[in-house]
DNA sequence: TCCTATGTTGTATG
DNA sequence: ACATACAACATAGG
């Protein structure tokens, strides 16, 4: 159940994969993972091919090969992990289990003595996850068009202030899960982000004052950054949750408090998904 | 049985 | 055309 910081850290799973050549690719051409590409041409394609690198903005991966022909063509592999993805790195042989959609097998190096060569893994028992393959020298147009990250000089204050503007009558909750604007931002974040800013999740965007939106704009940096860090650069076997001081920690649990007022905290559903909020330091009224 | 789930998209409505 | 709301997608677990 990725968001920004977990698609980072799932990304780097496949580190070990880094520079080691596909043999084999196995795949179930029938999920629904690969409704957005042709996974024919994926198996024909990427069998001799060298993962290079790797990339991830926004819930996207951008994983990039290189092909074992005179010309050197790159070869791009895209992966969302909807609400269940995975990526895994297995010991070489295993069989495929039921929810594995994408295998790349790499062997062992002739000369690695101290490898077995592994499978690369993509797996997600929903199927809410994507798969993208794409040839050329450039990465493939989708990737170009993701906006621009929260974390980077473009997600300036007057860009947010110009979209609130634009969904004047659509709650805080539902804009900040719009990967236009707010790439990578979900549902956990932006409850996060909207708890710092103390900000209700059904104010409407249009009602807010300048120095709201400023705020907004910096929590959701804030939140952005911080989590990259403790999240997105961990290497535990499972990706870490934030600490006990962020909403995230108290979001869930029953009667569960908000950790700077100590009051009760409320759920309810506001822009179509799950809202947590502390009422003691989010008003609805306009301040 | 019914409800929930850290996501996206197609469709209906205004 | 644009903004908004919500069902649908597919599966497991409480």
């Amino acid at each position: 159940m990725p968001e920004l910081a977990e698609v980072e850290y799932v990304r780097r799973r496949w580190n070990p994969g880094l520079g080691h050549v596909v043999s084999t690719v196995r795949l179930h051409p029938r999920a629904g993972v690969f409704k957005t590409c042709d996974p024919a041409a994926l198996a024909a394609i990427l069998p001799g091919a060298r993962l290079d690198s790797s990339a991830a903005a926004a819930k996207q991966m951008l994983f990039r090969f290189t092909a074992a022909d005179a010309a050197h063509t790159q070869l791009w592999l895209g992966l969302h992990l909807g609400m269940t993805g995975e990526l895994t790195v297995r010991p070489a042989g295993l069989p495929a289990a039921k929810a594995d959609h994408l295998i790349l097998d790499q062997p062992a190096a002739p000369a690695a003595k101290n490898s077995l060569g592994r499978s690369l893994v993509f797996s997600d028992f929903r199927m809410f996850g994507r798969v993208q393959f794409h040839t050329g020298p450039d990465a493939p147009a989708w990737w170009a068009g993701i906006a621009p990250a929260v974390t980077s000089p473009k997600f300036t204050i007057a860009v947010v202030s110009e979209f609130l503007r634009r969904r004047a009558r659509a709650p805080l909750k539902a804009v900040l899960l719009m990967q236009e604007r707010f790439p990578g931002i979900g549902n956990w974040m932006a409850d996060e982000i909207l708890w710092r800013a103390a900000l209700h999740p059904a104010r409407r965007c249009g009602d807010l004052s300048p120095a709201e939106v400023k705020k907004l704009h910096r929590e959701t940096v804030w939140v952005a950054a911080q989590a990259l860090r403790l999240i997105g650069e961990a290497d535990t076997p499972e990706w870490p949750d934030p600490p006990k001081t962020w909403l995230f920690q108290h979001r869930w649990e029953d009667g569960g408090k908000c950790p700077r007022t100590k009051k009760p905290l409320e759920r309810a559903t506001i822009g179509g998904r799950t809202t947590c909020w502390s009422p003691a330091r989010q008003k609805l009224s306009a301040t």
